[in-house]
DNA sequence: TATTGTTATACTCTATAACTATA
DNA sequence: TATAGTTATAGAGTATAACAATA
């Protein structure tokens, strides 16, 4: 493949990854109240994963444990978590998903599912799958790289704001 | 396909999608100085669909035309693009990408590159195409979803905020 | 001395609503 | 009366930096 085309390849590739934003809100504002987006991801992060400690799961967000401190206080102060003494550190706390919780989830699940299959009705389970496996190698292949070459700005490849 | 299985792909989909945000962060990183992310996805789009009116740019943007219009102001002041009067409505103005917006972009163009071809180094350019080919799919699915069922909220198909 | 987590502050992006100028 | 665009204000999300408690 010539150069010049895979760069054209690579800026309509951005491009599309920025559109994803629109979609993402979209899928959002049919939340129920008080249920913001990030309650979502970390809540189905710790049914995926299991108990974990903050660290863990701002490596997993892929945020700083300043800003995943706070979703993880908003989830806890609704009761969808909750935090037990980390008997290893009693630095750390450790975070699991409550029953209040699993249900939010299940109700959230509905949701989406209802809206993906209303807009996604022409789609072959191929091509969901497809979208799907390329967008967690996309992902895999950002964080591999994000631990190999530390960012311009400084910031090494932990989710810890340098002091 | 099972219903089960098929709801369980919607979930997984909705998954990956949230983890394109820290993707999308990488990428904003690595910008020039004063040069947002907003910036770059707007200049872009003039580019490559040539001179339109605001309300046009909200609609590709899938933002609401008063978000729109900060971004237009921001990088009208730094000269990467020029109004003109529109001749057939005296309400609007069109924009246009200015030479130096064209250098930014062109700039811009060559970081981004830098940045994916080395992330996606193992990646064929079928992987690749596959990927832009799924994101501008789900992107005109949900689009046309947005067109047909309003918002529960009660925003509609427009980019326009109900006064 | 280093690490886990919390908090205060600031910045970006978006939506709502009120306003103006023109259609 | 309706529409194109602007601005003020509020809310969600994130990063930086300073801090307390523990390792």
């Amino acid at each position: 493949m010539p150069v010049a085309a895979r760069r054209e390849q690579y800026e309509e590739l951005a491009r599309q990854l920025g559109t994803v934003d629109a979609i993402k809100r979209d899928l959002g504002r049919r939340l129920p109240v008080n249920c913001s987006p990030a309650s979502v991801v970390l809540l189905s992060l710790l049914r995926r994963y299991g108990e974990m400690r903050m660290s863990k799961l701002a490596e997993l967000l892929a945020i700083d444990m300043s800003v995943t401190s706070r979703h993880v206080a908003y989830v806890a102060e609704r009761g969808w978590i909750e935090r037990h003494p980390d008997p290893l550190d009693k630095r750390s706390r450790l975070l699991r998903l409550s029953p209040s919780g699993a249900e939010l989830l299940a109700q959230v699940s509905t949701l989406y599912t209802e809206t993906l299959a209303a807009c996604l009705k022409d789609w072959s389970a191929d091509d969901v799958g497809s979208l799907i496996d390329l967008l967690t190698r996309l992902r895999e292949a950002f964080g591999d790289c994000r631990a190999r070459a530390p960012q311009p700005h400084g910031a090494d490849s932990t989710a810890r704001t340098p002091a």
